[in-house]
DNA sequence: ATGGCGATGTGATGTTATTACATCAACATC
DNA sequence: GATGTTGATGTAATAACATCACATCGCCAT
């Protein structure tokens, strides 16, 4: 069960890399970002990082992992999200989050029997999505 | 569900890898493999990634995404293991490795209703485990 | 012996992320 | 108004992770 905390009104950069993020449809990397972001100003890897890491924080972006990239949450407004999983398309990039009360309670169950203080989970799936697969 | 296919006689650079990662009781990360493998004759990046690139199909190794590093498998004799998931002490480095059959048919059974062709599952969950909690 | 093939060696390069330090704006306190 | 504090920002350098391109080698089937 991750806690997202409350999201205070966004400063310019972080504006600027949720926007460029809602903009697209699949993930980008950082350096991606930056690149967008140039026109606005953007200079350094950093501002790119530290405003993703804000932008974590609030619950408005999630990191891939297996990707090194990132993504706008597709339930912004749910304050309630807890474990999330993605369906990550190899092919066209496209990415799906969801919920599974069951994998969570399943996963808490098991850090609950070994005593492990469970902070953070990650669960992607990689694969090829129904329209590519049409394709 | 993942296919690990069977592993022939590993190649000398293979088994180096795979020898130092049983070694350890923690993931590593390429690099600090390559630094342990100077000695017996490593020097290029490329000699660890093409080594973990084997073990890993073999399903001698996994690759940890959220932490960029590679743990020798805990069950390397169970042919069988599907989808996998671990659970990541942040303080000690210490690494579970276990399967949940529930998980599994759960992940599967969403990526069936979405006609999401699954290739491979990442199920990574950080925290502080039980030792490390106590003390 | 010749060709094919998988593994290896090597250097250069590409990509992702962080460290260190300087500056700035907003606001509070004296 | 001067001063301090705090959070955001700017900038350069560097660290950490991963791949590309190309040469070579050993093995084995023809």
């Amino acid at each position: 069960m991750q806690k997202a905390m409350h999201a205070p009104e966004l400063t310019k950069n972080q504006r600027l890399v949720l926007d460029a993020l809602s903009r697209e449809d699949g993930p980008l990397s950082a350096y991606t970002l930056l690149d967008q972001l140039r026109e606005h100003g953007f200079r350094a890897p950093l501002q790119v990082y530290r405003a993703l890491e804000k932008l974590i924080d609030y619950g408005l972006v999630h990191r891939l992992e297996s990707l090194n990239s990132f993504v706008a949450c597709s339930h912004p407004h749910d304050h309630a999200h807890g474990m999330i999983a993605f369906a990550i398309c190899e092919k066209c990039g496209q990415v799906d989050e969801f919920s599974d009360d069951m994998v969570e309670s399943r996963l808490s169950g098991w850090s609950k029997d070994h005593a492990f203080k469970l902070s953070k989970t990650t669960i992607e799936m990689r694969g090829t999505c129904a329209q590519c697969k049409a394709a």
